[in-house]
RNA sequence: GGGCGAUUAGCUCAGCUGGGAGAGCAUCUGCCUUACAAGCAGGAGGUCGUAGGUUCAAACCCUACAUCGCCUACCA
């Protein structure tokens, strides 16, 4: 056992904690017959990732869960990972790269993979080592990484069998282009954002039919935000319905700036009461355009490049950027006169969730997952509640969105990635959609050209859950691990990861891939904005941790995680979780030096005599317990933190510690010189055994109390549980606190109620004595005046605690002879007598008493109000109205009391 | 445009199936009492966003409105 240092300094062993765990193997969990599992896979950081508060909360989640089951005897195993997160990591590097001058281009694609690989080798493992610091025990034998060898067999397996099954399809349709990335996105990998921009009226003059020319009178004006496309422009679209338009249906509308002439459609796509009621179309680069091409076979005309310049379909706009382009041609419209008003327009601009550019919608050759047949059972899942989110509130945006479900563009134009697995015969160009490099094709060539796309990172983390356990084997894992319990992550990404997971594993597993969902807290600074490097209100977690240690930072995350809640993070929520484990250390501390020399290990707990105080302490352990517990269960971890917090601080510190020293220290037993109590006021006359009971109870509750907090703090509880008499070499293993019915461990509600009335009178007597401010060095005389022989007892029984807590000279039951220099009180009916002559200042008393006596007049008169209203009477169940009842006797007792009281003041006065 | 959520003490938030408004921080008062001043003891502070309604009884249920936030969408 190492003695404690006198100052709680984290520093100083969490890694060597941390350490010793590692080498013991404790986070590793293997298939047991004998145990129950209990799984978690992490949500797969990226590989570039550094450690973010979301990170932190999310993974001190995990871990108090994982603990805590492993505690519970279960075998809990946390899979731990990371995701290769293709575009992300393409771009960190190539950044990179692009410092020295390089571009992924003059490396090639082979070379830069390469690249790719060598910077995850030595960068990958950085946010590892941060969740070892953060105390995350995840079975490191299990590390995965989403571009394993085994994980891209299963990532093939993944897209060959939809494929064979017609769930995967590839075709010519607009999505979403990213020119900066230089590939597809998905929908939900696009950003809306309004942007302030402007909508510019063109007027398209008709051709006259008889000259064959532009009309100079004659024009139809479009409205649009992006006058640059008109360049690709293949048509003029009205509704079906709008009269206006009539009589121009049938003519050709001259398109100026490329000189074409361009039908009117109509389309109930168009609404008539927008701008001028009709729309430029242009299909390839909108995707409504793009569909009423569909619907009435126009021309798409692609007018830029992959990099959003204008091409040669743009004429002489050629090889402008798509903002200047846009400029030039408004310049142009202008000086022809084409163009008409401008207006300021707000309009939703989609961005790159990567790179923040400007979407450009596109037509291009990609490969989709039908996803409505994915989606129907993975919403049974939830609906049937096989699945469950917590808070249930994401169930909707779940549903909502699987509802509206669209197909999913999983080709990317990237390098980085798992490549598709699908060969082109060099020969005769059939297509092999196969899990590894086909040998012949039928034509009898073997020369194979694999396709040059790679997949969505999404497509491949969406078989996290049972790729981990290496799936398609069949895995003694798999079989025992999955489905896994629960999975922790933001809300964030619901659509991204948590819904597809759903659809996967139902696909391919026939099973949910976790049973429950609990929706992290998403982590803002302390003003409720989302921390963001440009606002430089990013905490970084690392540096709470350097400064407070990991436990402070988990506790402070996990108190403050309430489900459906953002979470404010800011300096001062910080000090509090360090100032309980500041509190938790000196508290410790004067354990271990007062129970010295006592084998609590070898006690007995039959040849204790417990007294109320010892009885009371463990009921409300055992009642912390059980709070615990359920909250546990409900993922309410504040609450659950609260309970901690309150009932180690409260109920152990201010109350137990603070009685058992009038029982432990010598002195006190002694003699009582300074007006302590002697050893007969503490209700045992042992005085040998009573110490001997209050030191084992001391002890046996923070050791139990150690291991109910060591999920949430588990470097802080291992170093103390490691420093005080124990069983078993590490907390981390130990068996979490059970309740019981033997003395130890169970709830006692009529002691707790027995001293829940002498904590009220202490608290009483010093609230007199705080606000007569007498010094509390001064020890008063107090009579007491019981308003029944049981409490009676108590107070005889427990004089000598209240002697000590409250600092009293004397505690004298019944009333004073003379009034005469005393402040009278009443508290649960018990009439209370505090001396205070030679203290007093009649002028702070007479305010307190008028103040106490208006305020509880308002009681009364609330509840005479309504004992008075006989519809109350008639209509309100037995119980309330009998508790209104005591509640107004009670109240005028204390009133008349307090007037007697006044009126006693004013004749000293 | 649609949807969801929020509105309670100076700040951040609890408040269960309607029945005496709570915590932490900040603030104020008094204390270096031999585990802890990162502490101890005590106090003050609220028309529960607004307006209606249901009920004997509303912070809680219903309706409308206001303000803020988030998500979602193809109005050029």
């Amino acid at each position: 056992m190492d003695k404690l240092p006198d100052k709680y300094n984290p520093a100083d062993f969490e890694s060597d904690i941390y350490n010793s765990w590692l080498e013991k193997g404790y986070f590793h969990s293997e298939v047991s017959a004998k145990k129950k599992p209990y799984s978690i896979v992490i949500p797969p950081p990226n590989v570039t990732g550094y450690l973010h508060v979301g990170h932190a909360l999310n993974n001190s989640l995990q871990d108090i869960l994982i603990r805590y089951a492993r505690m519970k005897g279960f075998a809990a195993c946390w899979f731990p990972g990371t995701d290769h997160a293709g575009i992300a990591t393409q771009n960190v590097v190539e950044k990179e790269l692009n410092k020295n001058g390089i571009t992924r281009f003059t490396l090639g694609r082979e070379k830069f993979i390469e690249k790719v690989w060598e910077w995850r080798s030595r960068y990958g493992s950085g946010i590892i080592s941060q969740l070892k610091a953060l105390g995350c025990s995840c079975d490191w034998e299990r590390l995965r990484f989403t571009f394993d060898d085994d994980y891209v067999k299963s990532v093939n397996h993944e897209f060959v069998t939809l494929y064979n099954d017609g769930l995967i399809y590839r075709g010519n349709y607009m999505v979403n282009w990213c020119p900066r990335c230089l590939t597809a996105v998905s929908d939900i990998e696009v950003e809306h954002k309004e942007k302030k921009g402007n909508l510019w009226d063109i007027k398209y003059p008709l051709i006259v039919e008889e000259t064959g020319l532009p009309s100079k009178t004659e024009f139809i004006t479009v409205s649009t935000t992006r006058p640059e496309t008109m360049l690709g422009d293949t048509a003029v679209a009205v509704n079906p319905s709008d009269k206006r338009y009539k009589k121009y249906l049938g003519r050709k509308v001259f398109l100026p700036l490329v000189d074409r002439l361009i039908p009117i459609i109509e389309d109930d796509y168009v609404d008539k009461d927008f701008g001028t009621g009709a729309v430029k179309v242009t299909p390839a680069h909108d995707p409504n355009d793009f569909e009423m091409g569909q619907r009435h076979n126009l021309n798409k005309i692609n007018v830029m490049t992959d990099d959003a310049v204008m091409n040669e379909n743009a004429g002489r706009y050629k090889g402008l950027e798509r903002y200047e382009a846009r400029k030039k041609v408004l310049e142009d419209l202008e000086s022809l006169g084409y163009l008409g008003s401008k207006k300021d327009h707000i309009s939703s601009v989609g961005m790159c969730s990567r790179c923040d550019t400007v979407i450009e919608p596109r037509i291009s050759l990609q490969w989709f997952v039908s996803m409505k047949a994915l989606a129907e059972p993975a919403i049974k899942a939830v609906q049937e509640g096989r699945v469950k989110f917590v808070p249930k509130k994401w169930e909707k945006l779940y549903y909502n969105w699987m509802e509206n479900i669209r197909d999913w563009c999983i080709s990317r134009q990237l390098w980085w990635g798992h490549r598709i697995p699908v060969w082109y015969c060099t020969k005769c160009s059939e297509m092999i959609v196969t899990e590894s490099l086909p040998k012949v094709c039928k034509c009898g060539s073997t020369g194979f050209r694999q396709d040059e796309d790679v997949l969505d990172t999404w497509f491949s983390s969406n078989l996290w859950p049972f790729a981990v356990m290496r799936w398609p084997q069949k895995t003694a894992e798999l079989d025992y691990f999955f489905p896994t319990s629960v999975l922790i992550t933001g809300h964030d990404i619901i659509f991204f990861w948590v819904a597809r997971m759903i659809m996967m594993s139902l696909y391919f597993m026939k099973e949910v891939p976790f049973k429950e969902v609990f929706i992290s807290p998403l982590v803002t600074d302390i003003h409720g904005r989302k921390m963001s490097k440009s606002k430089g209100n990013v905490i970084d977690p690392m540096s709470i941790i350097d400064k407070n240690g990991a436990d402070v930072l988990r506790f402070t995350l996990a108190s403050l995680t309430s489900p459906g809640k953002n979470m404010l993070l800011g300096e001062d929520k910080i000090e509090g979780s360090r100032n309980f484990a500041n509190k938790l250390w000196n508290a410790s501390k004067f354990v271990t030096a007062n129970i010295q020399g006592v084998n609590v290990i070898e006690t007995d707990p039959k040849t204790l005599t417990l007294n109320p105080w010892d009885k009371w302490i463990l009921s409300k352990f055992a009642k912390t317990v059980k709070s615990l517990e359920k909250y546990l269960e409900k993922y309410s971890i504040s609450f659950a933190c609260k309970c901690l917090t309150d009932f180690f601080w409260n109920d152990y510190c201010d109350w137990y510690i603070e009685s058992a020293k009038s029982r432990i220290y010598e002195k006190k037993y002694n003699d009582d010189k300074d007006g302590g109590s002697a050893a007969t006021e503490f209700g045992n006359t042992d005085k040998a055994k009573d110490r001997q009971a209050a030191q084992f109870v001391l002890w046996y509750v923070l050791e139990r109390y150690l291991k109910i907090l060591h999920p949430f703090m588990p470097f802080i509880t291992e170093k103390i549980w490691q420093s005080i008499p124990h069983e078993g070499e590490s907390i981390i293993i130990a068996k979490f606190p059970e309740i019981k019915s033997r003395i130890l461990d169970k709830t006692d509600n009529v002691v707790e109620n027995e001293l829940l009335k002498i904590f009220n009178l202490i608290s009483e007597i010093r609230k007199i004595r705080s606000e007569l401010k007498i010094n509390p060095a001064v020890r008063v005389k107090v009579y007491l005046n019981p308003a029944d022989i049981l409490f009676e007892k108590n107070v005889k029984d427990n004089a000598g605690y209240i002697k000590d807590l409250a600092k009293l000279q004397e505690i004298v039951i019944g009333r004073p002879a003379d009034n005469k220099g005393f402040i009278k009180s009443i508290k649960d009916e018990n009439e209370i007598f505090v001396y205070i002559l030679d203290a007093i200042d009649i002028e702070l008393e007479l305010n307190r008493i008028n103040n106490e006596i208006r305020k509880i007049i308002q009681e009364k008169d609330k509840s005479s109000a309504k004992l008075e209203n006989p519809q109350f009477l008639d209509k309100a169940p037995k119980d309330i109205i009998n508790k209104e009842k005591s509640k107004l006797s009670q109240a005028l007792k204390i009133i008349e009391s307090l007037q007697e009281q006044l009126s006693l003041l004013q004749s000293i006065k």
